[in-house]
DNA sequence: CGTGACGTTGAAGAAGGTCAACCAATGTGG
DNA sequence: CCACATTGGTTGACCTTCTTCAACGTCACG
């Protein structure tokens, strides 16, 4: 996974020419090696670069006065993990690996260099953080209303469809490495109640998460005990729909 | 309030020259008086117009399947409520009056000619949206990893903050209507359960939520319940910290 | 072949939800 | 100006969900 990857996903939602495009893919990167568990931005560090996860996964850490951790956000490959660092350098939550994971760090200079080039591109990097401040939202819902169940269900479904893996008639596994601990942090449980409910969920057939991989036995049930739907992740939009606020040319 | 508030907002954390500032001065709007209640930007909606809030207070209105409400976010007077419709027009939540509003609405096409025009309006709007973005990341912190005293606590102590109305040595009670069942929705607790949980900080001299006021009796011990840190709101950002990342001409 | 990280399970308890009733304030039509 | 309806606030009794604590199992790796 490349900077291609993240081109593609830019185009999937906005409309960029071909010079705009061209900008993108020069864009000058440092390959940086992370193992799990480790913060490669920390809180309140003055960051002059934006991280795209190339391959493995990201979590964006938070957490309140008594050290419980809570992840507020997931980044896979193809994202940019602190696209909003090239508005606000200071890092106002901390960035940790939740896996080995490839970083691709690309100097914000670089970014505002393409940025004040081509105004579609700060355009299209704009719309692409408002995606995740939309993603952010439903966070927000899963914890704050729906049960252990649900949550758990819905973060299965939401990294499934992330991945290109849900909606799938049979069902299907994807490697992904993720601890229970991890899924407590994101769903705002406990280790062990976590560890009861995703028993539940491969008991009655509907998913199961291994060390390294994440089952989807039943997708259908799935999606219904985690209530999901995935308009929100605004992965699949009509060309139509694409949008660019900025003259063509 | 008005227009003028809002250029105040963005010139706290961000560096625009005087053209730049006459650009938002000069933006035109419709004004619009809305009832407590009433959802004036609906799901799926697609608007041609971002929301100033001049008066009173909206809330960001998501659900689950069930019909269990979650408020995602809070904008006070001088708030754009809907800043990121601008690239992304599609409502993904409904926006709905906490009490009677008066909301300016800004035409999208102003807004675009105006950051067409000065690209480093762009990148203030930007910043401004992804300072949202970091309130909405804690709101899942303050949902995800607190108990219900200090949620609310907490939730308090933003909303003072906001309104200018935070850490005062004496007790402080300023307006702000807002019901009980709002408060539910906006931490994810049931309405009996805050009403209790009131009821103890009440007692126990922290604070009072009343029909039209909140009143702060001891902002120490409340900030405290709350485990309150200020910083995420950038409120208060030394002018050396104010950012531009294009040139100034 | 030990050691550490991760997963699993049981028992007990606390936090918060549910249900149901009642109260207080405001607003409206007759 | 009053009867009544509506909305929002308050309280009690009971129950469910999730947490806490503590122990033990298991897998991978040096």
């Amino acid at each position: 996974v490349s900077i291609q990857s993240y081109l593609n996903r830019l185009l999937s939602r906005s409309v960029l020419n071909d010079d705009e495009q061209r900008a993108i893919l020069a864009l000058p990167y440092q390959r940086l090696e992370v193992r799990g568990n480790y913060d490669f931005v920390r809180l309140g560090e003055t960051v002059d670069h934006a991280c795209l996860v190339a391959d493995g996964a990201v979590g964006r850490f938070d957490q309140n006065m008594n050290g419980a951790r809570q992840i507020t956000a997931i980044h896979l490959a193809g994202d940019m993990a602190d696209l909003q660092s090239v508005v606000q350098p200071k890092a106002t939550t901390a960035l940790q690996a939740l896996s080995p994971t490839t970083i691709l760090r690309i100097p914000h200079v670089a970014l505002r260099e393409a940025t004040a080039r081509f105004p579609a591109l700060a355009e299209a990097l704009w719309r692409d953080c408002m995606v995740d401040s939309g993603i952010l939202s439903q966070w927000v819902v899963n914890v704050g209303r729906r049960d252990a169940r649900a949550r758990l269900a819905h973060l299965l479904c939401e990294i499934a469809t992330r991945r290109g893996m849900g909606a799938r008639p049979a069902g299907v596994a994807f490697p992904f490495a993720v601890t229970q601990a991890q899924l407590a942090d994101a769903t705002g449980l406990t280790i062990v109640h976590v560890n009861r409910v995703l028993k539940g969920l491969r008991m009655d057939g509907l998913a199961a998460v291994r060390r390294h991989e994440i089952e989807i036995s039943d997708w259908e049930k799935l999606a219904e005990a985690g209530e999901f739907d995935d308009t929100y992740l605004q992965i699949t939009m009509a060309p139509e729909d694409r949008l660019r606020i900025l003259p063509l040319d």
